[in-house]
Parts: structure tokens; C-alpha cells; sequence
DNA sequence: TCTCCGATTAGAC
DNA sequence: CTAACGGTCTAATCGGAGA
């Protein structure tokens, strides 16, 4: 029987992405200190070097943040989501041009198959170089036998400036491979977070080698299936295959925290209604329909001092529909049916659920069908909100003043996607 | 007892 | 001035309800 060769997985990384993209229309930001914040501002999601080396850690709340950023003059910015968007595609493709296979696995972060490719080294290299000559962005890029192993490579090209971006973790010896690995915490990891770590650790495996070597039978027992294929794909057995189209969401959220506390019912619905449009446009770039929905509203939790209430309601769409407006037309009562005017709400949402693809959709012998105009409605709908911006056209017409949108005080304009925010770009 | 389903957990980015 | 802590998504697992 002949044996599968090693696979030649490449994971390409953008370095510190949302800062990088931002640093591109802003030379000046070059060797400072730089964050981009979540929505609303709340959290830092993007740090250049320079702020990680001063402290500000991932994920760590702005506010908690800013008497270190004061004290260094770090740099925060709103993140600008058309943007990275639209960057990344340009990096994807370039990406994708190495190999007929390639999977998209995140806004940045791209696993490219070179099984069977010579000179990886030199593959490597250009790729770094292509992207940073055609978009400015730098990547690094790591290669193993697995995904599991090529992403552990790619941290390594990360972490060490020796390896100029690139790591092959199938170049090693079986030697190096055990002291490399030996020397790497396990919550580094793809699928090992901060809770499975300290767990791990109980059982005496605190770096890769030690999960790697660790007894199997009782690793499957006490941590699950999860935990034992993410072992064989550190022993080189590949578990993760390559997804090369993307399969249709599942589900659909469109949720937001609120930049003020909300009280009336009017401008939830105006936020709800926001909400429908943003996922039923997402339900109809993949062309499905959904015959779940579900509402919830939410109070801010990390004021425990007000009284909490998070209450959640779900409605079947007897006929699957793609459509705002029918769907908003139930959003709306089931906001009726949850509000309670007695509490502070920082945020709501909408989720689509049970969706199936247009192609497999069976059609309700008893209903009526939507009306063409309908449809051809939403198709109008969504050129002219992707042409010119998410919430020029909106269903419903409340706009209750916009007390409840969104704080973005530090946002850069959409510099490449926007023609309605080019004059804030040269100016 | 088995299966199904919703809720919960953990993780990624 | 004060208060200020993101958004989406998947898979596994758990526990109760119902067949």
C-alpha cells in the first residue's frame, strides 16, 4: 500500500491586521504606538508592536486601557470594517493565485496547499513579497503537515525576527520537532483556550511536546474528541480537512451593544428593524431562507447593580422567507411582547435559524406565494445599500434619533469602498 | 432505554 | 461630567422530555 505523502499545509497570517490596514492610509502612523478598538469602542481587538510591547493586552476593555495609553500617547482608532474587508479580499486573492487549493479561514488568515510544490522556501518568500508590494500589508507564513502544525508554524515565524516570516516545520529533524515543541506552552495551541490550559496542566501537560506524547485513551477521556484530534494532528495525522468553498451559514446574528442605555420600545424597534435587514441581506448573499427567528434584548451585565433581564423569543417562519419586511413585521411583535419599560437596555439582537439553501427549499402547499415585486424589492434593496453604504435605504420608518447607534469617535474613513467618505480621506 | 432537542460550554478571531 | 467590557460562528456535550 503506498502512503500519503506529507502534506505541505502553508498558513498565512496577516500581521496585526485592522492596525495594518490602518496604518496604510496613514504613513505617519509608522513606529507609533497603535490600537484599533470592537464596536462601540469597548474593547482593544488590534495592537501594532509597539502598544503590545507597552502592555495593552488583547481584548482588554478601551477604558481600563487609557491611563497606560495617555502615558505612552497610544493611538486608538474605531474599527473601520469595510475597510479590513475589503483588503482582505485583495490579500486573499493574491494568496489564492499560489495554489488551485486555498481556503479563507478569517478576515486574515488563509491556509494554502503546496503538497508537491518544490523550492518552499522561495514560495514562501514571494508570497510575503506579493502581498506587501501589491496591498502593504505584511504576512508571515508557516508550513506543517497538518493545519494544526502550520498554524503553530506560522507563530513561530511570528515570534522569532531569525526566521524573516517564514517557518517550515517540515524541515525539521525529529529531534528539533521534540525540542521545538517542548518549549511552546500548549494554550498556544489551535482549539487549547484559557480554560482547556489550566485543565491540561492538572494532568501534567503544560507545553505541546507533553500533549503530543500524552496517554491517549485517558486525554479522550477526560478531555473529549476535540482534545484528542487536535493530538493527532500534532502527530503529523491530518484530522482538519481543507474547506475550499465556504458553507452556508447555519445560522445568521445581527446584534449590537447600544452607545447609550435604550428605554422605549420605538427606538428598539428601530434597532431591531436595522438588525432584520443586515441578516436577511446576509441570508440572501448566500442565497437561503431561514424559518427561525429569534429577538432578545439585553441589560448591560457588568452593571449589577441595575436590574438585569435578558429575555430571548423565537417565532417559526411557516414559509422560509429571505425578506426584511416580512420578517421585521415579526421582529416587531416579539419586541411588543418582550419589552418591559422598567429596564435600561444595552443591547438586542436577531438571530435566523434553521436556514436552507434556495435549491432545497420545499414550498408551503398552503401559502400563498411572496409577490414578485417583493423580491424583486430586496434585490434593489441590497445594490443600493452595498453601493452606497449598510442603512441608506432602511425598512421601517422609525428613526427614533439615533440615541442608541453606536459610539465611534476614532473612526478612519472607508478609504477604498466608500465614494461618500473620500472627501474625510484627502482632506 | 433510546432518541431528540434545546441550552450550555469552549474556542476562534 | 460620568461611565465606560464586541460580534459571529461552529461543534461538542449535557440533561431533561417524550416515545
Amino acid at each position: 500500500m503506498k502512503s500519503k505523502p506529507t502534506q505541505q499545509l502553508a498558513l498565512i497570517d496577516c500581521n496585526n491586521f485592522y492596525v495594518s490596514c490602518e496604518r496604510l492610509f496613514r504613513p505617519d502612523l509608522a513606529g507609533r504606538p497603535v490600537v484599533v478598538l470592537s464596536n462601540n469602542d469597548g474593547c482593544v481587538v488590534s495592537r501594532s508592536n509597539e502598544a503590545k510591547d507597552i502592555g495593552v493586552k488583547m481584548g482588554q476593555p478601551w477604558f481600563q486601557a487609557k491611563a497606560l495609553a495617555e502615558e505612552h500617547n497610544i493611538l486608538a482608532l474605531s474599527s473601520n470594517y469595510a475597510l479590513y474587508a475589503d483588503l482582505s479580499n485583495r490579500v486573499m486573492n493574491l494568496l489564492a493565485e499560489f495554489s488551485p487549493r486555498h481556503e479563507v479561514y478569517s478576515i486574515d488568515e488563509c491556509f494554502v496547499d503546496l503538497t508537491g510544490m518544490a523550492e518552499l522556501r522561495s514560495i514562501s518568500y514571494a508570497m510575503r513579497e506579493r502581498v506587501m508590494r501589491w496591498t502593504g500589508i505584511p504576512v508571515c507564513v508557516g508550513i506543517g503537515p497538518t493545519k494544526t502544525l502550520a498554524k503553530l508554524a506560522n507563530f513561530i515565524a511570528k515570534k522569532h525576527p531569525r526566521s524573516k516570516g517564514v517557518f517550515n516545520y517540515n524541515a525539521l529533524t525529529e529531534a528539533q520537532k521534540a525540542k521545538l515543541l517542548s518549549r511552546i506552552p500548549v494554550d498556544e495551541v489551535w482549539g487549547v483556550g484559557r480554560k482547556l490550559a489550566p485543565r491540561l496542566a492538572e494532568y501534567g501537560v503544560q507545553n505541546v511536546h507533553e500533549l503530543r506524547e500524552a496517554h491517549t485513551p485517558t486525554l479522550r477521556a477526560e478531555f473529549g474528541v476535540v482534545v484528542e484530534k487536535i493530538q493527532r494532528e500534532l502527530n503529523e495525522v491530518a484530522c482538519v480537512a481543507m474547506e475550499e468553498v465556504t458553507p452556508p451559514r447555519k445560522q445568521i446574528i445581527a446584534s449590537r451593544s447600544f452607545g447609550n442605555p435604550v428605554h422605549d420600545v420605538a427606538s428598539l424597534k428601530a434597532a431591531v428593524a436595522l438588525f432584520v435587514e443586515t441578516a436577511c441581506a446576509k441570508l440572501r448573499a448566500q442565497q437561503s431562507h431561514a424559518a427561525m427567528l429569534q429577538v432578545f434584548l439585553h441589560t448591560n451585565r457588568f452593571r449589577s447593580e441595575l436590574p438585569q433581564y435578558h429575555p430571548v423569543m423565537a417565532v417559526p417562519l411557516i414559509t422560509p422567507t429571505d425578506n426584511s419586511l416580512i420578517v421585521n413585521r415579526w421582529a416587531s411583535l416579539l419586541i411588543d411582547q418582550l419589552w418591559r419599560p422598567e429596564y435600561a437596555y444595552k443591547k438586542a439582537g436577531v438571530m435566523l435559524s434553521e436556514i436552507t439553501p434556495n435549491t432545497q427549499r420545499q414550498n408551503d402547499l398552503f401559502a400563498e406565494a411572496e409577490p414578485v415585486e417583493e423580491s424583486k424589492l430586496m434585490a434593489v434593496l441590497d445594490r443600493v445599500n452595498q453601493r452606497f453604504g449598510r442603512g441608506v435605504i432602511r425598512i421601517s420608518s422609525q428613526d427614533a434619533g439615533e440615541e442608541w447607534g453606536m459610539r465611534q469617535e476614532r473612526k478612519s474613513p472607508a478609504y477604498t469602498t466608500c465614494w461618500v467618505e473620500l472627501p474625510a480621506a484627502i482632506a
